[in-house]
DNA sequence: TTGTAGGCGTTATCAG
DNA sequence: CTGATAACGCCTACAA
């Protein structure tokens, strides 16, 4: 295999009698370049299979017109929306995304920051790892002027953009759902409190529970490690063979609120009459489960999109912006057969 | 906000009393600088807070370690596993992963190609649009010595790396599969049909209903779009509304078997006594719904591995390595309730 | 084992 | 409107 060298504007510009900084400025559509020339050159380039390269060009105007995305894990639902969201709108404005999963190890997160950070990546789109508490690897890109939008899982000690949903209000809401739908002993299955969605969530739910007039129970709040279905199926049977078992579930995610759901069946407990269950994302599962399980909606791909608009926004001006924007998009309650009840009780 | 100025090896160099040189070298462990020096220039460098420029040592040494990856869309089970998977692999050998969507459009597929060339990749991933028929914009990788891994949705008129699963097989086994459980009168959803993925399960399944001396008839094979869940739920509405409906569905993928199933419910169909399906890929899904979907598992993280792998021993190499090699995955036959008769027809 | 010097491909400044 | 020149940060012959 032959490897051909690549072209260059050095090329271009012998090939053309031009200077390279003519034809620089030509292909980056220099508003001192005439039409005419403008066009002859990008011609020219076209036809000699010229690329520009990146690497050089990011090194020489210290910009890498790309945007670095760092999660827990890529293949979930929420996620690879997300990260849909991100990409689709990066792409338009001509950045490249460069993506890494920590998979919720701290010390990951920790070697990818700086891994992302030494691609001179433009701005950095953040849902923080379960395990992170410390924030300080994220200090050199706030330094040295890298923007840094923290996600859905945000931290609550450091200032920067932030894009999120109303935990509290969803989480409420749901609670508040199940209790129209005549639960009197709704649990919770939550998740790890120092990710503030799962905290906020279960704060919204205990306020419910309070504004109803309904009684809180230990018990009936379980603490989960993953949120995945073997703990949601664990969790449901232990719940349900209490002697006086819950009459809903208001689960975190929706992997533990589809095992509910499931779990309940096999134990010969109608769903929704004798639980009412509502989970959180509406993943795909959700709709697919008989009956189906009511959720709240997580506007994933739009939270991308509002994430890397922040980015190429901050990477537009030239002054000094306001890093501490904070958007908080609104959810819905998906109300579904798991919820629905005929007869109120 | 203050922008520091970046740390760099001349800056190490001066407060140390090194050449720039003998930096790099120690930086990168460079056998000829002794231990004790590496060890007094690392550490000096953790403390001066120096990180690489990946864009500088790039374009010096012509080599980015970034694979770059190119599938139709992330937010997609079996695609976010496989871009897990790549990650993972990636991260460890010290690459970073740099990620774009076509949608499925043959004009994205080529314009973020040439993205990621412009980012000088040292690989690229690709699994092709379902529009892609000229492989024409593939070429200069080719030229360039930047190998390309073809990863399950491949081309047969291009010769390079490729990562797949025997979809002819599967298709075969599937089918043989609906065969066993009794079913005479099997339809088959199948994919856009230039794509090898579809083209061979379908084959797969002409093949297993001839041998096994079940008719073939052009009634039974609904030929998809896009086999989403809408499609599949009017294609089995009209299967099922025919005079002499089909006993068995064998669906290309599992969004289309699970709605399959659901129709089929709906319309009082019993699944899998009078109809039993049987999808493609292991969706989580396939396993929430009831009865739950029979399917083909698909080892999504693992090809991603691979095709990462392959990039890696790729750039390992000095010489020009054969291009040429095909990998080929073992899928089986995951049998669950919605193809499980109790009793054989 | 370490230093010197040149260059990777591009852009920006300054001059014309 | 165009050209010469320097610089971005790093790597690597070649020299010492």
């Amino acid at each position: 295999m032959k490897i051909k060298k690549e072209v260059t504007i050095y090329d271009l510009a012998k090939e053309l009698n031009y200077s390279p900084s003519t034809i620089s400025r030509a292909l980056n559509n220099h508003k001192s370049i005439s039409k005419k020339t403008v066009k002859l050159i990008k011609e020219a380039a076209e036809e000699m299979g010229y690329r520009p390269n990146n690497l050089a060009a990011g090194l020489r105007s210290n910009k890498s017109n790309t945007i670095g995305v760092l999660i827990s894990r890529i293949n979930r639902p929420f996620v690879s929306s997300l990260i849909s969201g991100i990409e689709n709108t990066a792409r338009k404005a001509g950045y490249n995304v460069l993506i890494s999963q920590s998979n919720d190890k701290y010390q990951s997160e920790i070697n990818n920051s700086n891994a992302l950070y030494d691609s001179r990546i433009s701005g950095l789109i953040v849902s923080l790892s379960m395990e992170t508490i410390d924030m300080g690897h994220f200090e050199k890109f706030m330094e040295n002027g890298i923007p840094i939008v923290f996600v859905d899982r945000v931290p609550s000690n450091f200032n920067s953009y932030k894009v999120v949903i109303d935990n509290y209000t969803a989480g409420y809401s749901a609670t508040k759902h199940l209790i129209e739908q005549g639960c009197k002993r709704i649990a919770h299955f939550a998740g790890a409190k120092h990710r503030n969605v799962y905290l906020e969530r279960k704060k919204g739910y205990l306020d419910a529970l309070r504004e109803h007039g309904l009684p809180i129970e230990d018990k009936l709040v379980v603490n989960f490690k993953t949120l995945s279905f073997d703990e949601g199926t664990k969790a449901t049977e232990k719940l349900l063979k209490m002697t006086n078992p819950p009459d809903g579930i208001f689960a975190a995610n929706d992997t533990t609120g589809v095992s509910a759901i499931m779990c309940a069946k096999k134990l010969g407990v109608k769903v929704p009459d004798q639980l009412a269950v509502i989970g959180f994302n509406d993943d795909p599962i959700s709709s697919i489960v008989q009956p189906s399980l009511s959720t709240v909606s997580h506007p994933a791909s739009k939270m991308g999109a509002i994430s890397a608009k922040r980015i190429l926004e901050h990477s537009a001006q030239s002054y000094d912006a306001d890093l501490s924007e904070i958007t908080v998009l609104g959810t819905e309650i998906i109300a579904r057969g798991s919820s629905l009840r005929t007869v109120k009780s």
